[in-house]
DNA sequence: TGTCAGTCTAGACAGAGTCTAAATTGACGC
DNA sequence: GCGTCAATTTAGACTCTGTCTAGACTGACA
């Protein structure tokens, strides 16, 4: 994550390796792909649904390449991992700080802006460490 | 999530079947074994982890029945269910609100107690729906 | 002692994600 | 245009966590 994002979804697809290259990721064709999907909107997908999608646009790219890509990605703060549910990852393309409700009964997962929510006497980090990210997540059910 | 739980960790694994008994879980030999590794202490716990705890104590329990019993431990609030990186789920002992600080660098989870931190302005629930948990996951890395 | 529901078991199976070794690509110097 | 070289992509084998299935076991109760 070294670079800042400038652009924020939805990113149309001519525009998406100059998104890449700001965050300095080499652009590919495969590259421009996941980037086209994800960045459409603001939105959580998987790396299943990447691989769908990319079938359904007529693309394809091999499965380690989605899952490097993806890794890539959320490396250079293109987008964010979301562990949710511990049976498979989330890539979310919303770049602003944010949280999350999660459905337990249908599996969807709804943004809500952290601004939202107000956290104050915040614990003090174990010594030795220090602050990556902080996840949100709230659980809920159909009532 | 039927009672509500009277014992804390440490529990002596004498005191095990009570603690069972007393959330509706019926006794048996595999259940004792490993609500007495759980219960032990307040810890963080994989299914790995217990499989190779029973091993270790000369107990043993098919695979099927670790999770089949994990799974139930987590439903009748004996411990709770924690999806931290997405490889495993952990099983947490201690029973009172908490939040997590996971270690990205090294993978140790520590607890901080939730009344460490205060959260005002909460977000209203999709409409139809009802809270069923928040986690809160603080991601460090060692500096 | 027989019955029956609940529990346990081995092992097959499923799905997400990783790894490896070879093929492809494309930037750069000549 | 051509060769080189590093980065990227690929197919497919592999690993690992967790689920499923069908049969065996257990123990409470009549």
């Amino acid at each position: 994550m070294d670079k800042k994002i400038t652009m924020t979804p939805p990113i149309r697809r001519e525009d998406v390796p100059a998104a890449l290259a700001s965050l300095g990721i080499a652009v590919t064709a495969q590259r421009i792909e996941i980037g086209a999907i994800l960045l459409e909107s603001m939105q959580h997908l998987s790396a299943e649904h990447i691989q769908a999608r990319l079938e359904a646009d007529g693309a394809s790219a091999s499965k380690a390449t989605v899952y490097n890509t993806l890794g890539l990605f959320a490396q250079k703060g293109l987008v964010r991992e979301l562990v949710i549910d511990g049976t498979r990852v989330f890539y979310d393309s919303n770049p602003s700080e944010h949280f999350h409700f999660y459905n337990v009964d249908d599996g969807t997962l709804v943004d809500f802006p952290s601004s939202s929510v107000m956290v104050s006497n915040f614990p003090t980090l174990p010594l030795g460490t220090k602050l990556d990210k902080v996840d949100v997540v709230v659980r809920i059910t159909s009532k």
